[in-house]
DNA sequence: CAGCATTTTCCTGATT
DNA sequence: CAATCAGGAAAATGCT
């Protein structure tokens, strides 16, 4: 695969902003990125995204927000202000002046007392940088094994990248939201209207007005909900979504879901661990918790392990998963999974 | 609109 | 006993 770096990088760049719609609009980082293989690096050039805004004079972006300088904060704070179309006047900027561990530090309700409405959008966004590293490292992945790139990058780009170059809010709300251990996991399910990090600057807006109001005023059409109906009562967590945009599922099934929090153990809050990496062996470590996220990407607050693992359990057939006779809240990938082995030696 | 894929929900029964 | 596992059924939603 030496002679297809050029091509690669550039796909490359295109696959992240179309995988992750959260780095849209974000300059991806450009410069030599080194991948190893076997015992040496292969370097690839990563270009100068062609996309349109690329706002960072100071280089935020090319870094993680914990190390960013107070200037960086400051650069992030005006590009988040813009890009949420918020009124700056509104925004005490003095409040803005920390570094980039201190922002770090703080919670979700620190955000909301210091900037109001737009606070959530400023945790939502932070979270999603904090995961920067994350998605280089599965980009890394993906490039080991190659077959697995070109499959995804075929399947995702016709889908979407060249169909039309609206990004479906539900879709990537958050790449692996399991991350940030400290901040989003210890989060409460906060039901904002629409997804927070719904990043299409379309409907922002009207994201952030209802924010402020949502008591899920009626007038929604409110969809039901994928699946057969609850009996009844349950949880009456109705709190949910405003409106359900498209659909949500789209290049993230479950299996991809359980696969990338799998593929990124520093940020894995101890949910799943893999027993046997290279025969595909895991395990829940905490399945309830788990189960929350994937409803979380789900909308769907009710989502349990016992639904989850029912789905798990469709996988056998499949042959995405294979059983694992046993062990309880062990699962092994089966030959039609993908993008999990750590040296899928491809073929030349 | 039909049919398919992929869940989601429920349920009964068996195991751990 | 509480969690899990096993699957069958039925239903929902998006896609082709």
């Amino acid at each position: 695969m030496a002679g297809a770096t050029c091509d690669m990088s550039n796909i490359l760049t295109n696959y992240i902003t179309t995988l992750y719609p959260p780095m849209q609009g974000l300059p991806v980082p450009t410069g030599p990125i080194s991948i190893p293989e076997n015992d040496k690096f292969l370097t690839f050039s990563i270009p100068e995204p062609s996309s349109e805004l690329t706002g960072d004079p100071s280089g935020w972006a090319q870094n993680i927000p914990n190390l960013w300088s107070r200037a960086q904060v400051l650069d992030w704070f005006s590009y988040s202000i813009e890009r949420n179309k918020w009124d700056a006047s509104t925004i005490d900027l003095k409040q803005c002046d920390m570094d980039g561990q201190h922002l770090c530090q703080l919670s979700r309700e620190d955000m909301r007392t210091m900037f109001g409405g737009l606070g959530d959008k400023l945790y939502d966004h932070l979270c999603q940088l904090k995961e920067y590293p994350f998605v280089w490292d599965l980009i890394c992945d993906l490039i080991r094994n190659e077959d697995q790139l070109q499959q995804g990058i075929k399947k995702e780009m016709d889908i979407d990248f060249y169909a039309d170059r609206t990004i479906d809010p539900g879709y990537y709300s958050d790449p692996i939201s399991p991350a940030s251990p400290a901040s989003c996991a210890s989060l409460p399910y906060s039901p904002q209207a629409g997804d927070s990090s719904a990043g299409s600057d379309m409907d922002i807006k009207t994201c952030l007005n209802k924010d402020v109001f949502s008591n899920k005023s009626d007038g929604t059409p409110n969809k039901r909900r994928r699946g057969r109906p609850r009996k009844l009562n349950s949880d009456c967590r109705d709190i949910l979504e405003t409106k359900k945009s498209k659909h949500s599922a789209r290049g993230t099934h479950l299996w991809e879901f359980i696969r990338d929090i799998l593929l990124n153990p520093d940020l894995n809050d101890g949910l799943l661990k893999w027993e046997d990496r290279t025969e595909g062996v895991f395990k829940f470590l905490r399945s309830e918790a788990v189960a929350q996220l994937w409803g979380q990407k789900k909308k769907n607050a009710s989502m349990t392990y016992e639904k989850l693992s029912r789905a798990m359990r469709y996988y056998y057939k499949r042959e995405i998963l294979e059983r694992v006779d046993g062990r309880r809240l062990v699962y092994k990938f089966g030959k039609n999974s993908t993008g999990w082995r750590l040296s899928d030696k491809v073929s030349q």
